[in-house]
DNA sequence: TAACTTTGATGCTATATAACATAAACAGAG
DNA sequence: CTCTGTTTATGTTATATAGCATCAAAGTTA
């Protein structure tokens, strides 16, 4: 096993929500529990620090998940789409919030009390089984993710967060345009490094007619040059 | 919150195995279906890629937990000491192992069958919301980690390590030596640095009397200085 | 429309750290 | 004990990337 890469396909998939396997009471009680938000774009949802008020889940939208590093700078650790969870980890450790939660385009969110989570993980084990499986994935890319942002130079983690946002966010109707857009900025701060080196990195692609860029949409031209580029480091 | 500096007191001890909250049958059954093995120093407990046949539990001893990175150059992801838990992710994500763990001196594991571990999951609610708690407290030092070992220098991620490795194994009798005896080189892969690195940094504090080095015993002689060096990045 | 702010693009310089080389100290095997 | 391989130590060089500066383009507000 040499390929410290991605399973791209679709590793952290979560099609369906983890609610499903709730029962119908459960779902019902859910509703009745639940606080249904609306966000705008670049609103934040909660701040690193702050003592999580419930579970977060991501019912619309797209959400990044960072955390301050030296000097205020931003890594983007996790990115959310519809259906997923934001916040559940601090809950569940019984921390407070370690990373910041911003909605990157009008989204809505169910923020579900800790009550109603902590007794239907005690009522129903196929939820919690659920919820062990999310976090030990989770825990898998987390721990993958180090390696590549450490290790890998520059085009490769470029590389590789541009295959990851195509993981997760799939193509426009074209089959190449990212379904997500991006700031040069988010992009530095989700492949660790610096914004200048973002933009002139997506222009050396661009030129390599790996990549096509227009404003802020990115069309992938050549899938498989970009995973040999993330993968060589 | 500018700090985003570790929880240094003990953030994910574990003083008591995870297995105090089964119920007495539960426990004998555990004695029944578990495998004891003993593993000599530097012996390899399972290796990247490898099916986990169960859960592995470390009753004695300590161990590294590594990955594999760009040019086989390994990162250690986690240091285990007893009474931890060495394999536990990969059969609740239901994935191969992503990492390789070896012990760094004579050892006893335990390994627990899958049966086992997803019926007691089952039977025993208490027992799951001690793994999700668990495996949450993982993934929130896996997140802190990725920032210390992307964005802090050297100097930083050296002291943080050192403070790592006296947070999980202690202090000798004489309360600042180090109660573990890695290689320049586990201190490197530990650190994110070359071994030439590790070796030239610890030699820096060392000449900064900030620690004490005998060979592989390191005495911590200000931990102050080194909270500060690891904070400074 | 104009004034202003943010974002994107590109070049240049500085620097942290990897990579390499060499040698001493140490450990284990015969 | 001697031989041999590994670990530790230290100096030198090369390089990837951060940091800074400048400018153009695109949005935003007045």
């Amino acid at each position: 096993m040499f390929n410290s890469d991605f399973d791209l396909e679709g590793h952290f998939e979560e099609r369906e929500s983890i609610f499903t396997v709730l029962s119908p009471e459960e779902l019902k009680e859910l509703e009745k529990a639940r606080q249904v938000i609306r966000c705008r774009r670049n609103e934040i949802i909660y701040k690193e620090g702050d003592t999580p008020t419930g579970m977060v889940y991501l019912h619309e939208g797209k959400v990044k998940i960072y955390k301050e590093g030296v000097g205020g700078r931003e890594q983007i650790i996790r990115m959310v789409k519809s259906r997923g969870l934001v916040g559940f980890r601090s809950l569940l450790a019984g921390e407070n919030h370690i990373s910041s939660a911003v909605a990157l385009e009008e989204s809505i969110v169910h923020c579900i009390p800790e009550d109603f989570l902590f007794n239907t993980l005690l009522k129903n084990n196929n939820f919690s089984l659920r919820l062990l499986q999310n976090l030990a994935q989770e825990l898998g890319f987390s721990n993958k993710r180090t390696i590549s942002l450490t290790q890998k130079h520059i085009r490769g983690r470029l590389a590789e967060s541009l295959l990851l946002l195509r993981d997760k966010y799939g193509f426009e109707n074209d089959n190449a345009t990212l379904k997500v857009y991006l700031s040069r900025e988010d992009i530095a701060n989700l492949s660790n490094m610096t914004t200048s080196n973002a933009i002139r990195t997506l222009s050396t692609f661009s030129n390599e007619k790996v990549i096509a860029i227009d404003g802020r949409k990115i069309r992938l031209l050549d899938v498989e040059a970009l995973e040999k580029i993330s993968m060589l480091g």
